[in-house]
DNA sequence: ATTATCTATAGATCTATAGATAATGC
DNA sequence: ATTATCTATAGATCTATAGATAATGC
């Protein structure tokens, strides 16, 4: 798309991606399946087809890179269950609600290119680098956490257990799309009946 | 423990082991909250309270160390797993062996200073060196496999979908001692008693 | 003599920056 | 003139090895 500048040695991008949209689609590949540490910048911009100089033309490291990659992952979770809980879906019966949020965060892990949810088992997240991102996946939690406690009966405060379990549950197909390669096309309804289910919505409707 | 050879430049090791376990551990420790990539051969060998080179007296490699992380790790429920398949244990029910299996298992992953589980989500493991340590794990999963057959009294062809659940569910424990630091004591009978159920064996005794 | 450690270092790799260059835009 | 890219490279770091050294054992 962008016809300025000098072009690329390597021949244009084959992709129709932005440059820095090829700088995410590459690093996303090699932090899944290689790790962090073990990719390097070289690396990066090898797979994106620039020079590794021109990564810093749109980040100002490796780590920028990352937070990117693991914002624009989590923020559309965030943002439904922000709404199912404060903004314009609350109004729905509570169990609707957690089954909504369950389906469409593992419909995220299981679809995409790349198993994007394992960015988030990466141990060099503990950089406070990456706090940012941690802060947005408390939020996430706390709608969680929030929906499970609705659904339950309960107060928000004694919902933590169950809601450790629901969120594990929804975590638990990036582990099984690692291992498993592909999943199956019904895995988020699956899920989220397992989450209703161990909510013990079952038993209340 | 070693009486000879030229003493440690920083004092003898306060910990009481073997300087090869003074690297196993330190490396484990930083391999689980670093990660492989990003933690260097020095790093581990000033955290063991030795020299660079010293680590290279006991092991080729950082790849070397971390095998011989993982292949600890995994041996001993490979070990109980193959007893209760085709060993002195396989007299059992086997929901009792498969209940057996999971607590195990769980347990190990539950119990330890670090949450060693945390290496096998390590992306590096791609990495063909790492691949007795994948044969090792392929022997447990099959295991599991032919455990769940027997109690859900199906194939073993046809237990996959069901085993891989199962493993999944056992698995699931590194995620949560990850985001919560400490399990509950009671974890690995909880687990035990949710793949059971899993499996149906609620719906035969 | 044997051993476990050390210090020193060569060579590889990696990150980040400086400065040049090949396009378009005005 | 502006932009996106490039090439080149300094400096940091990292891995792995060579060779010295400080203990014990014989």
């Amino acid at each position: 798309m962008p016809r300025l500048g000098r072009p690329r040695a390597k021949g244009p991008s084959t992709s129709g991606l932005t440059t820095e949209q090829d700088i995410l689609r590459a690093a996303a590949q090699l932090f899944c399946e290689v790790g962090y540490g073990s990719t390097s910048t070289y690396a990066i911009a090898q797979a994106a087809g620039i020079s590794q100089a021109t990564m810093y033309h749109y980040f100002p490291g490796k780590h920028a890179i990352l937070l990117a990659l693991l914002m624009d992952t989590v923020q559309p979770s965030v943002e439904l269950a922000t709404s199912l809980v404060t903004g314009a879906g609350a109004d729905d019966p509570p169990q609707a609600r957690l089954r909504r949020l369950c389906e469409y965060d593992v419909r995220l892990l299981v679809e995409g290119e790349h198993n994007l949810g394992s960015l988030y088992l990466l141990p060099e997240l503990g950089d406070e680098r990456f706090a940012p991102f941690h802060a947005e996946r408390e939020r996430l939690y706390a709608a969680y956490r929030d929906l499970v406690a609705d659904v339950a009966g309960v107060d928000p405060g004694g919902a933590d257990a169950l809601a450790s379990l629901v969120f594990g549950l929804v975590e638990s197909v990036i582990l099984r799309r690692r291992r498993e390669g592909e999943l199956a096309a019904d895995t988020p309804e699956f899920i989220a009946d397992a989450a209703l289910r161990l909510v013990g919505a079952g038993r209340r409707d």
